[in-house]
DNA sequence: CCTTAAATGTTAGAGACTAACATTTTCGTT
DNA sequence: AACGAAAATGTTAGTCTCTAACATTTAAGG
């Protein structure tokens, strides 16, 4: 990481990264799969299936993802640590890598689609209500790591979470 | 493509690709950037933004651009041909070029955020509405690419699209 | 001290992609 | 038709990620 934050992803040769770890280029390989999943060595967490699992079952689908989602974010610390937040700042600043966030939250939304299946809910529209919600607060996480306004990570979920309400969020609309 | 869908993709190499086509491995790079580009050749849509922009400003901003995206997929024929169905199955069903649609999407979210912002809507709201929209829509494709059961692709969009309505779809709850 | 398993290294190679340079094709102009 | 410029294509050599096969070292336990 210090490497890719100091010269740049695609500048850093997985040579240049055993050298500094003083292993073989080979030993790198066994313990990540590909270069790119140094960046991207998150476990994915299946908290987040429980806890929307777990929230009325009465409401809509997108409603109780929302709120799964609203209540997992609410447990990460503000302010995060540097290293998390180079790590976001790197992946938001580099288009592939931007995309490779989604292999991620591909397994994120297969889990929420599973937790919600199993109370009941179709799966197209589990698989929308999960598709939405993550795509909106990674638009969010990657907006916040682009433009810096002082905001804090969790606040800034938060706000995203927020404006994808039934209501609609800020709109102009006079009610 | 018929390399791709006859063999699969990572078996099949550019070597194979350039001889199929009759030109050397150097000229099918200055044609497609990289191996993958093959697959994502869809001219971006700055019709989209339009269509988005061309919504009632008084509407909340989630609600604009599902109604810009409703306008956009109303305009693909029904049944999609077969070149596009090989595409798209091509595509969900592998990892990382599931994840490279959202190298695409970003330029859709871009556009639509800034016809979203020129009519005065905020940075973030704007970006978590796109994202939002483009999440939702996206599941919703590759769940029919992945799971089919006979559903038109502009059906599935409608549907997902429907979803995601401020009344939150078809939940369980009594109104 | 010896045996076995785990970790690491070496080497060779496939395959995507780039850079530099040579060659051919195309096309408007004479 | 002949020419010259520009565009398209080819060749070659090389870098880099990643894999496979096999050798070597290190660690652990009896």
């Amino acid at each position: 990481m210090a490497l890719f934050v100091q010269q740049g992803f695609d500048e850093t040769t997985v040579a240049q990264i055993a050298d500094a770890a003083g292993v073989s280029q080979m030993t790198f390989f066994r313990y990540f799969p590909t270069k790119d999943a140094v960046v991207f060595d998150d476990p994915y967490d299946p908290v987040i299936a429980d806890l929307v699992a777990a929230q009325d079952a009465g409401l809509p689908a997108l409603e109780r993802v929302r709120l799964g989602l609203l209540a997992a974010w609410s447990s990460v610390p503000d302010p995060i640590d540097d290293a998390l937040r180079d790590r976001i700042r790197l992946i938001a600043g580099h288009t592939r890598l931007a995309a490779g966030i989604w292999e991620n939250n591909r397994r994120t939304e297969d889990l929420i689609v599973e937790a919600l299946t199993g109370t009941g809910v179709g799966r197209i529209e589990a698989r929308v209500a999960a598709g939405a919600c993550l795509g909106g607060l990674t638009a969010a996480l990657l907006d916040w790591a682009s433009a810096p306004d002082g905001q804090e990570l969790r606040e800034r979920m938060n706000t995203a979470l927020d404006l994808m309400r039934e209501s609609g969020g800020t709109g102009r609309r006079t009610r």
